[in-house]
DNA sequence: CGGCTGCTTGACACATATGTGACACATACT
DNA sequence: AGTATGTGTCACATATGTGTCAAGCAGCCG
């Protein structure tokens, strides 16, 4: 599953530059032009990463970055800050609005790009990574294998970005919207009940050795993989 | 210990393409893009290989060679000269200079990369692995022979550079894509569903006497030599 | 205990990906 | 030129996976 970004950002030109070297480096994006789109957003779908302007318009960056801290599934969201230069003297360097990382404008992208990568890797490295763990089943994304207690697991493609899409976030609940925007792509229409049968066929493949359900239902809510 | 290799190539793409590249060869690597910075890199840390663009800003490639060959320590380092075609009148010059090899951009990956192997036996060969073995399956890159259970398998051109790919990160899943870049060269254009042809042929060269496939299909990702 | 709602699951028609023989063309060697 | 070998593409056969439905089941609440 590609890393998902949140660039809020109100200057067009600047945030399309940051779309277009996002996806370039294989990340999914999304562009909020104001405080208050971002927030819509970041109820929509959790992004990865965030990438926020310290002047945005309606809700200020710093603003936003508290509200993300205050809630608690996005408490743990890397942010990276994204200050003019005249703005660098004050807080802002001290890292208290938050931020895990600040640049400041105007920046090379090259330099953002690493920037990026340091701290997704430092802060969910399941992301960089490519073997997860969680509990006893085990995901290789590159050798492209599902394990159970050590034995190999059969999945097919959609069962397979299925379950790494769960197990970048144990415990986590996700609602059938989600899991088909994150895991089929918010561009196509399936139908939400979809996604049940999905389940359903992960956990048969989960379970074809023994052991017991690692998925959780949530009525009315959605699914979640069993933590740890 | 890794061999190491200086980067010295101002071009992005290019310079990451041959990372890339190296560091899948078990490499170490380092990138300078400009002659000044190569200059103080190698006075940092002695390479085993430089590969050095003839066109580089600041201190040109063929001047970097110069000074290269010059001092004592970095006399008989082995440097490989990378040219664009039009320039290519100029590789006489280049050898001159001291260069061990050239190669004219654009270039195919694995023949740049067979030329480094070439280079570094020459001079260190202690550094270079020629002969590998994943389960019963050996590719001796000296002799240009594969065997299976110790019955020489006879391989076309392509398949010996595909099977050779493979079995470097045995286990790995690779993309048509990326198997088109690593074994055809990025500039050539062949379809995609043409690496399953190859595929295939490999496949039955390597059971015509008999043993399981050792090649995995993974629907809808690629292919990967079955580990050991 | 109904009755409501939401979830599970087998069946199935359809969609998509892969395997492979045939073939025309390219290239190297004699 | 003549032969042998290898290459890329196509068409068709096969394998595998996908989305939808509907019947049945399970939790929840009065």
């Amino acid at each position: 599953m590609k890393p998902f970004v949140l660039i809020a950002e109100d200057e067009k030109a600047v945030a399309e530059l940051l779309r277009y070297n996002l996806e370039r480096e294989g990340y999914d994006t999304t562009i909020a032009p104001d405080g208050d789109e971002a927030m819509i957003q970041l109820d929509e779908r959790v992004p990865d990463l965030v990438l926020l302007d310290w002047m945005l318009p309606k809700v200020p960056g710093i603003e936003v970055c508290r509200r993300i801290r205050s809630k608690p599934e996005t408490a743990n969201l890397p942010v990276i800050m994204l200050t003019a230069r005249s703005e660098e003297g004050d807080r802002i360097r001290g890292l208290d609005t938050g931020a895990d990382d600040y640049v400041t404008k105007p920046f090379s992208t090259t330099e953002l790009m690493a920037r990026v990568r340091a701290v997704l890797r430092r802060i969910r490295p399941a992301l960089v990574e490519d073997k997860i763990t969680v509990g006893d089943i085990t995901v290789d994304r590159t050798t492209h294998t599902v394990s159970r207690d050590n034995r190999d697991i059969h999945l097919g493609p959609t069962e397979f970005r299925l379950l790494d899409y769960f197990i970048q976030h144990p415990g986590r609940v996700f609602s059938r919207e989600q899991l088909l925007d994150g895991v089929w792509g918010s561009d196509v229409y399936v139908e939400a009940r979809t996604v049940d049968v999905h389940v359903g066929r992960l956990r048969k493949a989960l379970m074809s050795q023994g052991g017991d359900d690692p998925i959780r239902t949530v009525r009315s809510a959605g699914y979640s993989l069993k933590g740890s």
